[in-house]
DNA sequence: CGCGGACCTTGACCTAGATCAAATAGTGAA
DNA sequence: TTCACTATTTGATCTAGGTCAAGGTCCGCG
């Protein structure tokens, strides 16, 4: 995935990293070949604002490589990030024209663009799209409600050992390396968007890290390099009731 | 919608309440036929459970009339409800078995059910359907992220305020009540039910309930029976930057 | 090499909401 | 009518996390 010069890419389905997981995932070689003919590329640098919440979004996309986030912002500026756009998630929604939320780039952003009205017409054509959407789309419903309970319950210490435990559970999927107690990955996120994740002020971010630090569950180089020695420690700082199954 | 001595009675899906929002709206009559054939129903007391977390699950569901709730639960007891099912609200997923969550009857409930097995492969011909609980399952979503919102950072007499709104506006398109100051209902949640879905404790629910009613924003006959004197006043207090565009 | 500006950490203090503890309705059965 | 029981309210206190403030670290730039 490298973008020369800033300029977006475009390139073939076929070499896509995330082919087998993105909304095209179950599509039959035909199915692909009608959206490749209407899909464009998009980069964003670090930082950048994709969508503001209101603006008219004349197109849907999923993401190729990098991280975003869908923020909601009240009027008196408290933030809370609603989700975190991982490679291969989808972004927008069929039969919607405005942006409900705010959509920010936090790392370099490379995003797999389809202008919303032959998308639309495409879903009807093709089925395949369409279930695979719905499928992803009542996975990100349970991913919301994890977080529910993660912000209405948990406490700030658990909060940031779940938000550790998700990236760094994310950060093995994409390595494909097994099941390991040892993991080691660097944050996406500063500490201001960790906040705003999970419901708290950034001090208290930065206090929960340190504590866990101190008390062994992670160690840091620099800022945002973590090591976490035993995920299985770290999966009980979070208080979930279980691993997931997975690398446990 | 009569229940005969609490055998669930079965009914013609032409004068159904849901017949038009439920995941079933978009049905021509051969679809809703062979919906029809496989539907049956089933009804439950208010406080009865309907399914537990992690139950084998061979069934989904439509809400026909009445409340449940969702809710997750950690080892410990904390308790946080992720959803709240009103009628026509659909429950469980094609192609998952076991419950994530503890489904559970708030008031009198009957639900219109489908035998999972049936109901999937008949979202294969019948396109609609599938189309549907997206559109459905997208409102979902839509409505768990403002939740995350209002978990992550509301104060709790912008929570208290920001439910009643939700319940009166709810109420208001049952009754078909057309824009109005004042709203009536009724509470159909207790204190501690209200505390698990706004991520609080039941005292605090209590107290906010009553600063509401001191300061005039509500006011209340017996425990559960709320007047709403100037919607407007109760939008401001949950600190929604919109009204939703109806019913301000 | 020194400056400005993100980003992060840490300390001191404060407050919203939790916790603990009673008291007060309602409600239905006997 | 009284008892038992559940739902609710209210008060007194405590505390996790917020707020305010001061440094520290890192990095790019003149």
């Amino acid at each position: 995935m490298t973008v020369a010069d800033g300029q977006p890419l475009t390139q073939d389905c076929g070499d896509c990293p995330i082919r087998h997981r993105a909304v095209c995932a179950r599509c039959e070689t035909d199915e692909l070949a009608q959206l490749e003919e209407i899909k464009y590329y998009r980069s964003y640098q670090a930082g950048q604002t994709v969508i503001w919440s209101g603006d008219r979004m004349d197109f849907v996309a999923s993401v190729v490589t990098g991280i975003a986030t869908l923020t909601q912002t009240m009027e008196d500026g408290r933030r809370q990030m609603v989700g975190l756009l991982l490679p291969s998630d989808f972004v927008g929604r069929p039969g919607r024209d405005t942006a409900p939320y705010d959509v920010t780039a936090t790392t370099d952003l490379v995003m797999c663009c389809f202008r919303k009205k032959p998308f639309e017409s495409l879903m009807v054509r093709t089925p395949h799209v369409g279930q695979r959407l719905l499928e992803m789309t009542l996975d990100e419903l349970d991913a919301a409600r994890e977080w529910m309970l993660l912000l209405g319950r948990k406490t700030a210490r658990e909060k940031i050992a779940s938000l550790l435990a998700i990236l760094a559970r994310r950060d093995a999927t994409l390595k494909l390396r097994g099941a390991s107690g040892r993991l080691v990955f660097d944050l996406p996120l500063t500490r201001e968007a960790m906040a705003d994740y999970l419901g708290l002020t950034l001090e208290t971010v930065s206090r929960q890290i340190s504590a866990l630090r101190r008390d062994g569950v992670i160690s840091l180089e620099g800022k945002r390099h973590v090591t976490v020695p035993d995920f299985g420690a770290l999966l009980e700082e979070a208080g979930d009731d279980s691993d997931g199954g997975f690398l446990s």
